[in-house]
DNA sequence: GATTTGTTTAACTATAATGTTAAATATCAA
DNA sequence: TTGATATTTAACATTATAGTTAAACAAATC
């Protein structure tokens, strides 16, 4: 059996496999953002942004905050969690699979 | 804008979504196998595995090769070019999510 | 208070993904 | 050559996803 099927990994992926909602983690990664901010940027509308938004809130890729001023404004910040999970998931097999390398390298030079 | 959209990551992203798919991915990061092992390893029938190891393919996640003895097998071996794209994606989001959290430390301690 | 603004939710439609069963393909073994 | 094995492909049913329009809601402005 390999590793165990992580449930939060699956809806990490699952939420970065969609391209607008990545165009969407690239925009938070460099500010927050407002839902409407957010919607005009990738040219989706409010409705089409707001269900891509609470796909990206369940996996907590992205978390709902405010401004302080106008409370019908949701603004949108990037969390870091879910993103180190990944890479730790991707780093843990890369490892695994460079151990198997040289382990058939090391096959190969036994041989000769 | 942000980042230009990857259609390459796109595919990683959506293949490595899948549970299934990504236990294939972790099952062939410790050594190569055949389509056959891959099924009965995750519990899929040979068809429905098959499907999945089209989509790994077409990701360029995973590449066919033949053990040379019996042409019928297909060997699946891992390929590193895809997972070291949406590492670097991933690290480039976070380096600059990072730079956010600076400037806005900055501007913190600059009101003081 | 009436209306506009920012955003979400609901209902619906269209498209894509996944699994199943059945059939096809290619190769091996007897 | 006949039959078995490893795997894929095709056709189909089921479910999930993403977008649209219309409606809801809450907070702001007039």
């Amino acid at each position: 059996m390999g590793l165990p099927a992580s449930v939060s990994l699956d809806r990490t992926l699952a939420a970065l496999a969609d391209p607008n909602r990545r165009q969407v983690v690239d925009l938070l990664s460099q500010q927050p953002m407002r839902a409407g901010e957010l919607a005009q940027a990738t040219g989706l509308s409010p409705q089409a942004m707001s269900r891509h938004l609470r796909v990206l809130r369940s996996s907590e890729l992205i978390e709902e905050s405010h401004d302080g001023v106008d409370a019908r404004v949701r603004l949108y910040v990037l969390r870091s969690a879910p993103m180190s999970e990944l890479k730790a998931w991707l780093e843990q097999t890369e490892a695994l699979w460079s151990e198997q390398l040289l382990s058939f390298k090391a096959h190969l030079e036994q041989q000769e």
